[in-house]
DNA sequence: GAGTGGTCTAGACCACTCC
DNA sequence: GAGTGGTCTAGACCACTCA
């Protein structure tokens, strides 16, 4: 059942094919975000494992967020609807200046369908005048303004979104993707730039025609490295920032 | 010897203990950038435990890139100097927008010795008027200027940096500051702002005064989170852009 | 062949959660 | 008390490097 030649081209360790048996498991679906998997002994004994081989592979997961270990309860999939604080600011990275931590306030402006451009397309990895979800909207922190975004989602997978229930939802964007659509964002790759404010961004964000603003590109990605979001936003920094940690 | 006691307040698993025993020996120099650490077995005999909880130990600090690991050659202390291409871009996130790959030029303009204002102080962790040395520096892909930046380093940890020394080193400054100074930066936090170009960086990036720039700053650490660098650069973001992955 | 890290196992005991 | 993850140990064998 599991390879066991090594030196073989493909070959991997024993605990890495069990990794991908456990995101099988997640990308297909048997494990809901939010939900528990498997107790560490009763994997092992399905795969045929020691306890110690599970237990290195969910290490590997949940260092990658991807997993939740809880002592004493079990082990769950991660989800956007928890509300761990160090995991909320992982997909905003944006503070205020003055360190006065106010959540942020998303204001849904328009939701309508359109076909994939090229961009649209080849970003998605969808075809050409496929259906895509296109979402603009409005971040604020207290009253200001401080980001508009447009958010292209494919609509084959996400269909049936409406601004209704933007509007409605509690919770995080993707929370909402989550518990909706069952599509869980896992990693996302942004692309940062400086550009002047166009009259209509600059009206929205109560900014001068001109002035710098950061723009935010993201392509987000769920289990397989799938894309299945792209964002485009602007971001005014006279009041934010935009923190990143390298290490 | 090691604290054995569950349940006291400032109880932590043993393979933790030998994780800060052994960050004890590079933050005190005792193993170098770029040498190697003594091997599992004699660390496991070194401090009375299993080869399993060094093992352990030596895990995580791997995962903070703080050691690398080399099968059949042993465990190293991570160094600027390796040319590792996975960690070269680990602090230089731009990247040019038809990715041609060029590598980066450093060109230092300027190397003189000041007092510390209180903003320096302040984020250096140095008292006001200590001793700092600033360096303004131009980086160039291929032949464009791509990034003016001023480095604000505490003088007493770095006394005797020349300009000529910072335009004679071959490999990257970070490289430079742990054969010559034996610092190494192990952690950076970076705020990123758009703001609009003054004249004269607007002259030395060559582009237009007022057009936006990405305004980069970064406080970087060395072992204990010690603060030892300020950097507050400008991005020129017309052909380049700053990539950021969040996972 | 000796020495290093890499994988896998089996078992013991602890800490936490819930009933 | 039963079940879960968390720590620690001891030992076996493999893969890689270098002399």
């Amino acid at each position: 059942m599991l390879q066991e030649t090594p030196a073989s081209p493909t070959f991997s360790p024993l605990y890495r094919q069990i990794k991908s048996l456990i995101l099988q498991g997640l990308a297909s679906g048997e494990w809901r975000p939010g939900g528990a998997i498997p107790s560490e002994n009763e994997l092992a004994s399905r795969f045929g494992v020691s306890q110690g081989t599970v237990r290195k592979a969910i290490d590997e997961m949940a260092a990658e967020n991807l997993l939740v270990r809880r002592q004493g309860k079990g082990t769950y999939v991660a989800s956007h609807n928890d509300d761990d604080p160090r995991l909320i600011f992982r997909f905003l990275r944006l503070v205020p200046e003055n360190g006065t931590l106010e959540a942020s306030q998303s204001e849904p402006l328009e939701c309508w369908h359109a076909k994939a451009g090229q961009e649209a397309a080849r970003t998605l990895g969808i075809r050409l005048a496929a259906p895509i979800t296109i979402i603009r909207r409005l971040l604020r922190f207290g009253t200001k303004p401080v980001v508009i975004e447009e958010i292209y989602l494919p609509g084959e997978t996400f269909s049936g979104l409406t601004l209704e229930a933007l509007q409605e939802y509690q919770g995080s964007f993707y929370g909402l993707l989550e518990t909706r659509f069952g599509v869980r964002m896992i990693r996302a790759e942004e692309r940062l730039r400086a550009v002047a404010a166009d009259r209509s961004s600059a009206l929205l964000l109560n900014v001068a025609e001109g002035s710098p603003l950061l723009s935010v590109e993201r392509v987000s990605f769920t289990y397989g490295d799938r894309p299945v979001e792209w964002r485009r936003g602007l971001y005014s920094t006279a009041d934010h920032y935009y923190q990143n940690d390298l290490s």
